[in-house]
DNA sequence: TTTTGTCTTTGCGCTGGCGCAAATAACAAA
DNA sequence: TTTGTTATTTGCGCCAGCGCAAAGACAAAA
C-alpha cells in the first residue's frame, strides 16, 4: 500500500507538521492491514510502536480480571492511537485495541515519535492537547458511570459513538448510522448487552432509532439528547 | 508566606528544573490559603491559574446536573492541579478543587507556564507523564466502576487514597490513616454513604480497619488487598 | 435452498445496593 | 455542662438492572 504523506495532515497531532517531517513518518512506518475482530495490540504488549488508523474503525478496550470487557474509546480513520508508550519509558499498552471492521493502521515506532518531539515543539503541543482531550472525556465518562441510570448512558454513549464513529446516511431526515452489536454499546456504556437490547427496543417504539443486526440508527438525535439530558419524563 | 524556589523540586513536573526557573514560577506565583471545605477553583471557571499544593490536601470532584458529586482525584502536597488551562485556548477548568483540611497552594498564571513550555523540554516531558498517569488511572477506574462491585471498588478506593494521600501512623502494626468522611470515600468510589458505611462496620468488624468520624485506620492492608482482588471468599 | 453460526430478543426470577427515616455518636461552641 | 451541628449507623422496603435460558432473526457460506 502507498501511502501520500500529505494524508497524515489529516491527524490531528499531525496537523501543522512541515512536509518532511510526515515523510519521515511515512518512512519509518509499516502499513499493517487486519480483520474485523483481529488485534492491533493487547493489554499488556509492550508499547513499542504507535498508530494511526487509516482505514476502517477500531475500538480500544480493557478487560478485568474476570474477563469482563469496557470499551474506553473508539477510533476512526486518521486517528492516533496507543502513543502513551512514546511518552513512559518501557511502557506497555494499558488497553486492547482491536478493529470492529476490516482496518488498515499505519505503525511508527514510538521511540521514533519520542525523538521527533524533542525538537518539535507543534509534536508536543498537539500530543498534549490530544491528551487533555482524553483526561477529560474520561472524567466526564466516568461521572455519568457513577451517577446515571442506564437509560441516559446508554443514550449518552449513543449519541457520543455517533458523533465519533457514525456515519451520515442519506434517506428520510437526518440519519446516523453505527455498526455496533448490543455487546459493544454494553461495554461502552457500562451495562449489559440484554439491557441494551430492551432500551433499544423502547426506543424503537417511540421511533426514536432503528435497531438491526450490529447496526443501530438515530433517526431522532433531538429525542436522544432528551433522554441523556433527562428532559423526556 | 515565603517560599524557597527549591521545595518546586519536589514537584514531579518540576524535578529536573534549573533554579532559576524554579525562581521565576515563586516570583510568578500567589500564595493562596483557605480553609477546609473551601474551593480552590470551581468546574466552569476560566483555568486562567495552575496551582502546586504546599500544605493540606484537596479533592477534584465533578459535579452532575443533578448536583451528585464524583471525586476524580486527591491530591497531596506538592502535587500539581488544574494545570489543562496551559493546555488548552481558553480552557475552563474541567473538575471543582475544594480543600479537605485548611490547605496552601502556589497559584501561577497558566498562560505563564504555557510560555515557560515553549523552549522547556523538560516541563513538556514530564507534564505529558504526570497526564498519561492520569489518563491509565481514569482508565482503570472506570473500567472498576463498569465491572467490579461495590465492595471491592470500596476496597480499591481505600486502598488507592492510602497511597495518595494516606499518613503512615505508628501504634499497633502499620496502620495508615485517612481523613475521610464516608461520603467521600462514597464520591470516590461511585456508591452511596449508606453502603460505605455497612461494609466498613464490616471490615472493622472483621479487624481490617478502624473506623471514626471522619477517619479510616487501616489495620490489615494485605486483608484489604485480597477483597480487592477478590481474593477472600 | 439449506445449513451454520452469530447476534438479538424476551420472559422470568432474583438480589445487590439504593434511599429514606430515625436513632445515635462525635465534636464544637457557648 | 449544655446545646447545636454534623457525621454516622442501622433497620427496612423496594426496584432497577442483572443474568440465565430459550427462542427467534439475520447473514453468509455451502
Amino acid at each position: 500500500m502507498k501511502m501520500d504523506p500529505a494524508d497524515l495532515r489529516r491527524v490531528n497531532v499531525f496537523k501543522d507538521a512541515p512536509e518532511e517531517d510526515l515523510k519521515l513518518f511515512v518512512e519509518k512506518g509499516i502499513v499493517r492491514s487486519i480483520e474485523e475482530g483481529e488485534f492491533f495490540f493487547f493489554q499488556g504488549d509492550p508499547a513499542a510502536y504507535f498508530y494511526v488508523l487509516i482505514e476502517g474503525r477500531a475500538k480500544l478496550l480493557q478487560t478485568s480480571a474476570t474477563g469482563q470487557q469496557v470499551n474506553l474509546r473508539t477510533i476512526t480513520e486518521w486517528q492516533m492511537f496507543g502513543a502513551l508508550g512514546a511518552v513512559r519509558e518501557n511502557a506497555t499498552y494499558p488497553a486492547t485495541a482491536q478493529a470492529l471492521e476490516p482496518s488498515t493502521a499505519l505503525a511508527i515506532e514510538s521511540s521514533f515519535l519520542k525523538e521527533m518531539m524533542q525538537n518539535r515543539p507543534y509534536l508536543n503541543i498537539n500530543l498534549m492537547q490530544l491528551m487533555t482531550s482524553y483526561i477529560m472525556e474520561m472524567q466526564e465518562r466516568y461521572r455519568e458511570l457513577a451517577t446515571e441510570r442506564v437509560e441516559r448512558r446508554i443514550a449518552l454513549t449513543i449519541l457520543r459513538l455517533a458523533a465519533q464513529i457514525g456515519k451520515r446516511t442519506e434517506g428520510d431526515g437526518m440519519t446516523v448510522e453505527l455498526p455496533l452489536t448490543r455487546q459493544d454499546v454494553a461495554e461502552a456504556s457500562g451495562t449489559t448487552m440484554f439491557t441494551v437490547s430492551r432500551v433499544l427496543a423502547d426506543w424503537e417504539r417511540r421511533g426514536l432509532v432503528a435497531a438491526g443486526r450490529e447496526r443501530v440508527v438515530i433517526r431522532n438525535p433531538h429525542g436522544l439528547v432528551q433522554i441523556s439530558e433527562g428532559l423526556d419524563q
